[in-house]
RNA sequence: GCCGGUGUAGCUCAGGGGUAGAGCAACUGAUUCGUAAUCAGUAGGUCAGCGGUUCAAUUCCGCUCACCGGCUCCA
C-alpha cells in the first residue's frame, strides 16, 4: 500500500509547541536490537554488566534472567529489599566503573556437572533452575575474573567496548519468577543502551515524543474525556467534544457497515442468568464479569459480550438458507471486571463499546466472507490513516470442540480469505480459541507502535449450545457457522489510539471543533456571527472566540486547543466578506471568500478529509 | 491482584507539626488591538478519603481509594 500522504504531510508542518518539538526530522537511526547484531551484543553484555553491578552492591541480590529487550535490557534480581529509584544511581555508577575497567568477556564451555558445581558454590538458586531446562552444550559469559553468568551469548569482546555515555537505567519494576504469579515476586530493573550518546539522546527524545502524544493527557488538555473516582475506576464520561468525535466515528461506521451488507441491532444490557449459563460465560468467563443482581426474584447478569443477544435474535424465528449470510452489527456497550492495577486511560477499561458484529453462514460462504470482512476493516482503518498491519492466523489448538472436518474447512476459508486479500500474514499454530480458528490484525501509528484493535473468530461452539439451525434446501436443519469480528475492537481503545496516532490534531472531518472564528475587534462581531450561523447550518463545527483578548493570543488558544481551521475575522474581511485562513496543517492559507470556506469544508466533511482544499487566495495586503 | 512510586486550586507545580503558595486557566474591569501570551483586579483548596499519634496533623504513622511505571491478564 502506498505512503500515506496526510501522515507525511502532518509530520512534517507541525509546529514547535511550548518548546517541544514534535516528530522531527531525525537524522539519528535506532535500529531495534533484532535488527543490529552490534547492539544485541552491547545491551546483552550491558545486562551482565548491571547484574555484576548490583551484586557488588547488594552481595544478597540472586540473579536470574537478563535478556535484551528491542531498545535495551533488563534483569531480574530475587533482593530481600526492593531496589529504589535512588539505588539505581548507584548501580549506574558501579556499572560505569566496570566499564571503564575494560573487563573481557569470554565465552567458556562447561559439562553440566561443571556448571552445576559453580551454581552451588554461588549459591543461586534461580540459575540452577535454569541450567535444568537448557540443552548441552552449556556455555557460561565471565565478567573479569569475579562475575560469571549462564548465557548463550554472544557478547562484545570487553567492556571497554561499552559506551558508558549511552546507557540509562530506566525503571525498577516489580516481575515474576518465569512470569508467573504465583511464583516469586522478583525486582526487574530497565535499562537502555546505544551505541553513541546521539543515539541516546533520540531514544529519550522519542519517550518524550510519546508523552506528548498520550491520550490521557491529550483527552485531559483539548477537554475530550475524563474517568471519575468517584464513579470509580474503567468507567468513561464523554465529554461534549469526545462524544461529537465519537458520533462522527460511529456515523461513518453505520454507513461503512449498511453498505457492507450488514444491518444493525440494539440488544440488552442485562439478561437472565441463564443465558450466559447456556452461552458458557458462567462457566468459563465469570471472572470477568461483573456481579449478578437480583430483580423480582430473577438474577440477571451484566452483559461482557454481546454475542448471545445476537445468536438469540437469529433463534427467534426460522431461518431459511436463503436468508443466509446474515451479517448483524451492534455498537454494543459491555462491562467486564478487569482487576485494579490494569486500568490504563482509554485503553483498559471496564465499561466499553465494542464495534461487534456477528455473520451467520453456510460453510461454503466462509471465504467469501472473511473478504469482505477484511475489505470493510481496510475501509475503516484507513480512513483514520492507518494503512499499515500485522496480521496473524490462530489455527487449531489441541484442547477444541467441534469436527476435523469443519476445522479444515473453516481455517481453509482464512487462508484463502487473505490470499485472495493479498495481505502477508504469520500464523500462530494451535494459538486459537477451543471454538474455532482465527484472524487478528494489529496497526501501526504514526510513531511505530502496534496496536490490537481487529479481530475475527470463527465459532462453532455458540451455534451447538443455542442450537442455531437453518433449513437447507433439502428440507433438512443444519447448523451454521457463526463469525464474530469487530474493526475498532473497542470504540474507547481506538480513540486512544487514534488520538495518539494524530497527537490530538486530529483530520479537519473528525475535529471536535473545526473552525474557530477569531474576531479583531469587537466591531466585527456581528460579521462573525452571521459566518458562524452560516457554516453551522451547512453541518461545520464552528465556534467565535469571544474572549476579547488580543489576535495573537487568540490564536496562541486556538493552536494550543488544535484548532485545524483558525479563520482572522478583521474590519478587512468584513468589507470583503471574506476570512483570512490559517490552517494547523496547512499553514496560511490567506484570504478565503465565506462561500469557498463553506463549500470547501463541507466538501472535507463529506469526504473525510484531513484539510481543507482551498485555492490560495489573495494574500492579505495585496489588495 | 503483585512490586515500586505519586496524590496540595481546572492544569503544571512549590511548601511544610502551629489557620495554604506561584504561574497558567476562570471571572471582573480597562484596552478595540492583524497571525503564538495587553494590563490591572477578583475568586478559587475539608492539602484524595478514613483512622491513629499529638495541646495542635495538610505535614508523622496505619488502612482504603485513585493515578503513574512495570508484572500478570486483556478489547
Amino acid at each position: 500500500m502506498g505512503d500515506d500522504d496526510i501522515g507525511t504531510l502532518r509530520l512534517r508542518r507541525i509546529p514547535i509547541l511550548n518548546g517541544f518539538e514534535s516528530v522531527s526530522s531525525a537524522a539519528v537511526e535506532l535500529p531495534k536490537t533484532s535488527e543490529s547484531p552490534q547492539l544485541l551484543k552491547i545491551r546483552h553484555s550491558m545486562s551482565h554488566v548491571m547484574a555484576m553491578a548490583v551484586q557488588q552492591l547488594f552481595p544478597s541480590a540472586r540473579v536470574t534472567i537478563g535478556p535484551w529487550t528491542e531498545t535495551g535490557f533488563y534483569y531480574d534480581f530475587d533482593n530481600p529489599d526492593p531496589f529504589t529509584e535512588a539505588d539505581l544511581k548507584a548501580i549506574k555508577k558501579g556499572m560505569i566503573k566496570i566499564i571503564n575497567k575494560k573487563l573481557p568477556l569470554e565465552r567458556v564451555e562447561v559439562s553440566r556437572s561443571e556448571a552445576e558445581e559453580r551454581i552451588k558454590a554461588q549459591n543461586e538458586p534461580y540459575k540452577l533452575e535454569i541450567l535444568e531446562g537448557l540443552q548441552e552444550p552449556i556455555t557460561l559469559y565471565t565478567l573479569g575474573k569475579e562475575w560469571w553468568d549462564l548465557c548463550a551469548g554472544p557478547h562484545v569482546e570487553h567492556t571497554g567496548q561499552l559506551n558508558p555515555k549511552a546507557f540509562e537505567l530506566e525503571s525498577v519494576a516489580g516481575a515474576y519468577w518465569r512470569g508467573d504469579e504465583t511464583k516469586a515476586q522478583l525486582q526487574r530493573i530497565y535499562g537502555t543502551a546505544w551505541e553513541s550518546a546521539d543515539q541516546l539522546a533520540e531514544h529519550k527524545r522519542r519517550i518524550e515524543e510519546a508523552k506528548r502524544r498520550d491520550h490521557r493527557r491529550i483527552g485531559n488538555d483539548l477537554d475530550l474525556f475524563s474517568i471519575e473516582d468517584e464513579a470509580g475506576a474503567g468507567l468513561v464520561f464523554w465529554h461534549p467534544r469526545g462524544a461529537r468525535m465519537r458520533l462522527l466515528i460511529e456515523e461513518f461506521w453505520r454507513q461503512a457497515h449498511f453498505a457492507g451488507g450488514y444491518e444493525l441491532l440494539y440488544t440488552p444490557h442485562v439478561a437472565d442468568i441463564s443465558l450466559w449459563k447456556t452461552s458458557g460465560h458462567l462457566d468459563f468467563y465469570s471472572e470477568s464479569m461483573f456481579g449478578p443482581m437480583e430483580v423480582d426474584e430473577r438474577e440477571y447478569q451484566l452483559k461482557p459480550m454481546n454475542c448471545p443477544f445476537h445468536v438469540l435474535t437469529y433463534a427467534s424465528t426460522l431461518r431459511s438458507y436463503r436468508e443466509l449470510p446474515i451479517r448483524w452489527a451492534e455498537l454494543g456497550t459491555v462491562y467486564r471486571y478487569e482487576r485494579p492495577g490494569v486500568m490504563h486511560g482509554l485503553m483498559r477499561v471496564r465499561g466499553f463499546t465494542q464495534d461487534d458484529a456477528h455473520v451467520f453462514c453456510l460453510p461454503e460462504q466462509i471465504s467469501d466472507e472473511i473478504l469482505r470482512i477484511l475489505d470493510l476493516t481496510e475501509e475503516i482503518l484507513s480512513t483514520f490513516d492507518f494503512t499499515n498491519y500485522e496480521i496473524n492466523l490462530s489455527t487449531r489448538p489441541e484442547k477444541s470442540i467441534g469436527e476435523d472436518a469443519v476445522w479444515e474447512l473453516a481455517t481453509k476459508g482464512l487462508v484463502e480469505a487473505l490470499e485472495r486479500k493479498g495481505w502477508s500474514y504469520k500464523i500462530d499454530e494451535g494459538g486459537g480459541a477451543f471454538y474455532g480458528p482465527k484472524i487478528d490484525l494489529k496497526i501501526e501509528d504514526a510513531i511505530g507502535r502496534m496496536w490490537q484493535c481487529s479481530t475475527i473468530q470463527l465459532d462453532f461452539n455458540l451455534p451447538e449450545r443455542f442450537k442455531l439451525e437453518y433449513v437447507a434446501a433439502d428440507g433438512s436443519r443444519q447448523r451454521p457457522i457463526m463469525i464474530h469480528r469487530a474493526i475498532f475492537g473497542s470504540l474507547e481503545r481506538f480513540f486512544g489510539i487514534m488520538t495518539e496516532n494524530y497527537a490530538g490534531d486530529f483530520p479537519f472531518w473528525l475535529a471536535p471543533e473545526q473552525i474557530r472564528l477569531l474576531p479583531v475587534t469587537d466591531e466585527v462581531m456581528s460579521y462573525a456571527e452571521k459566518i458562524q450561523q452560516s457554516l453551522r447550518k451547512a453541518g461545520v463545527r464552528c465556534n467565535i472566540d469571544q474572549s476579547g483578548d488580543r489576535l495573537g493570543k487568540l490564536i496562541r488558544t486556538g493552536e494550543q486547543k488544535k484548532i485545524p481551521v483558525l479563520a482572522v475575522i478583521g474590519a478587512q474581511e468584513a468589507e470583503h466578506s471574506t476570512l483570512s485562513l490559517r490552517s494547523r496543517l496547512q499553514g496560511d492559507l490567506g484570504e478565503v471568500a465565506v462561500d469557498a470556506l463553506l463549500q470547501a469544508a463541507k466538501k472535507a466533511n463529506e469526504q473525510r478529509d484531513a484539510t481543507l482544499d482551498l485555492p490560495m487566495a489573495t494574500p492579505i495586503g495585496a489588495s
